[in-house]
DNA sequence: GCGACAG
DNA sequence: ATCTTGTCGC
């Protein structure tokens, strides 16, 4: 199903179509070498139904800036817990095709497989597109876990009774942790290890770090920020 | 019925 | 997600 037409199912349609997707989920190894990474996210305005997304292309893993790419959407389908991808994931593949070049793997600012039915946006966007990706979320959504130890790169893993789903990552001290879950193409422990090698002082990584800045930029550069300009008029 | 609930 | 300044803690 092409992703322009999610704004037109229904929260049960979006829910049966995750479950036909699960089925071609891959979760292995990544063989091929990683020479370029990448992030992507989203940033909306409050009370608009426009959404500007955007990628940032990094070499890996020095994590240069090659190249970054945008694009600015428009979406009715509304944020429901579980069905992010049917929100976010229309804009992001346009700004995907807006790349010239390809990324070896993709981080997104959300879950992977920890997700009810395995089905969070990274892996929704890797099955959609075949490229490698990987989950990092700033809060849980599914799977239990005990807190991780308050130290550097300290780990504690997410379990679905006893399929591990995802591991909580301490990315920085006296932070709360980052989850990580593999998306497609990619197993947990490599998703971890890629996800430590971005961290560069700061709770998120490097790739989802840099598209948020990006995108909230270029939508202040939109003047989509209706909240104060309507204080203007009253 | 109650609690949880990515962005 | 976004609205927002200062402020408590390491």
């Amino acid at each position: 199903m092409d992703p322009h037409g999610y704004e037109h199912l229904t929260p049960a349609e979006a829910i049966a179509y995750q479950n036909q997707l699960r089925q071609k989920i891959n979760i292995c190894e990544l063989t091929t070498p990683i020479k370029t990474i990448a992030g992507a996210d989203i940033s909306f305005d409050k009370n608009s139904d426009i959404l500007y997304a955007g990628i940032v292309v990094f070499r890996y893993p020095d994590m240069q800036v090659i190249t970054t790419a945008t694009a600015i959407s428009h979406t009715s389908f509304p944020y429901i817990s579980g069905l992010l991808a049917f929100r976010e994931v229309p804009a992001l593949f346009n700004a995907w095709n807006n790349l010239y070049s390809k990324p070896d793997i993709l981080v997104l600012d959300g879950q992977g497989i920890a997700h009810e039915r395995r089905m969070g946006i990274a892996t929704h966007f890797g099955l959609l597109t075949g490229v490698p990706t990987i989950g990092s979320a700033k809060s849980r959504l599914y799977g239990k876990y005990i807190e991780p130890a308050d130290k550097l790169f300290a780990e504690s893993p997410m379990y679905d009774n006893n399929e591990l789903v995802g591991i909580a990552l301490r990315s920085k001290p006296r932070c709360k942790p980052i989850y990580i879950s593999p998306g497609h193409n990619i197993n947990m422990q490599q998703s971890v290890d890629v996800i430590k090698n971005c961290i560069r002082g700061y709770r998120i990584p490097e790739p989802t770090r840099q598209a948020h800045l990006l995108v909230n930029k270029i939508r202040i550069e939109n003047g989509d920020n209706r909240t104060k300009q309507m204080g203007l008029f009253d």
